[in-house]
DNA sequence: ATTATTTTTTAGCCTTGTCTAAAAATATTT
DNA sequence: AAATATTTTTAGACAAGGCTAAAAAATAAT
């Protein structure tokens, strides 16, 4: 049985490892959780002790097989809940983030279980992001962003990355979803923005927001 | 916002406060809470301090108006989500009560009342217990017992009291529930047991489960 | 190959919530 | 009313999780 905080800890290594190939340092984690070096050290030993990390010295961690079944169920927690919250409840997609970091800690397989069942065993949820399965399987999340699509290309949203609040709601405001058809207008070099038609409006979207929507060619 | 502990003692002292008039003492206190009486003196400290208790020392605590209606916000929660579980989920009503025990620390006022919204408004939860709206208003829980039932006499169960497992699936076995239709055939003077139909079948209850069992004449 | 710099760890302290053992206040008996 | 018993509080300690400041290791730069 894992503390709140290990479980945030965990979750924190399993997220850092899916970019940073693997090999999570101190700083980086503490970086992530918002916290210091040196309560990050004292974790990552609590964390080796209960053998949910490889942890050496000076030399960063990375999850044990155990770690990141550990992690998986946390995500699937926090991915169902946050599907609940939309589906059921109403909520927007910019709303439930920080209520399922909360719900993801409730500590019950089978209702866990149930509630996947009540929903349908839905694939991704409201970020489009991939459900784990009860047996810790999950899909390998659409790499395939907006930014490298060719200019004429058609495509449909697939998910968000990073869906911080702010970004989330002016997506709601053009009335971008997952599912929304998509069509490349016009890339400019000078940088890296390109011009897209959605909802029959023409939005301009920035480098950095064409990197954080992942996408399908049509 | 109060912590999870600091919830349970106030969950705890407005159910004491319910059968034991308002003076809660702190051995009382404790042994509801599994805890020491030192543990308890300190806590009331810091709960009065915050203003949710008026605390004397020597002289036991009870709520603040203020500390009601946090109690009240917490059964809240604890009561609707009991009903999702069972409504929703499927789960037994003799399954729900620890599950809601982690439930019921779920900060969002936004989400408590989205799942009030999304279950219709319930009045009682899974063991005919009071929901008590968003405003803080709560009916009072009947509290006519099986026990104070005369011979001849017919009723409907509204609810049962401290539901601890065994016994409500001891009631889930004879398939009395919420709503079932009891008939009271007989009282014995000698142990204060009672002999009633329940689904035409005979079932001898004891004084201890008579009055745990509410209900309302038919 | 030594400095200098950055990263990580250790050491010591704080807070929350708990405990045990001893002291103080209240209740109960005789 | 005094002695005894019970209840409650205080004092001091501990574990979890976090912090700051200093020490140690690793990396980068001369």
């Amino acid at each position: 049985m894992l503390t709140q905080s290990e479980e945030n800890y965990i979750k924190a290594i399993y997220q850092l490892s899916e970019s940073d190939n693997g090999h999570i340092t101190t700083n980086l984690l503490a970086d992530k959780m918002n916290t210091k070096a040196s309560s990050v050290t004292d974790m990552l030993k609590k964390l080796a002790d209960k053998s949910l990390v490889e942890y050496t010295k000076y030399q960063g961690c990375s999850l044990t097989v155990h770690g990141q079944k550990n992690a998986l169920m946390i995500i699937r927690k926090h991915r169902l809940w946050e599907t609940f919250l939309v589906e059921k409840l109403n909520f927007g997609w910019e709303e439930v983030h920080v209520i399922a970091e909360q719900l993801e800690h409730i500590q019950s397989t089978e209702l866990t279980d149930k509630l996947d069942t009540f929903l349908g065993f839905p694939k991704v949820d409201p970020h489009g992001d991939p459900i784990p399965s009860a047996d810790g399987t999950i899909q390998r999340a659409s790499n395939l962003m907006l930014f490298d699509c060719e200019v004429g290309q058609r495509a449909i949203v697939t998910g968000v990355k990073d869906g911080e609040v702010a970004f989330l709601k002016y997506l709601n405001k053009i009335g971008c979803q997952l599912g929304t058809h998509l069509h490349i207008l016009e890339k400019f070099s000078f940088d890296e923005s390109m011009l897209v038609e959605v909802n029959e409006k023409q939005i301009q979207f920035s480098a950095i927001t064409a990197k954080r929507i992942t996408i399908i060619p049509e």
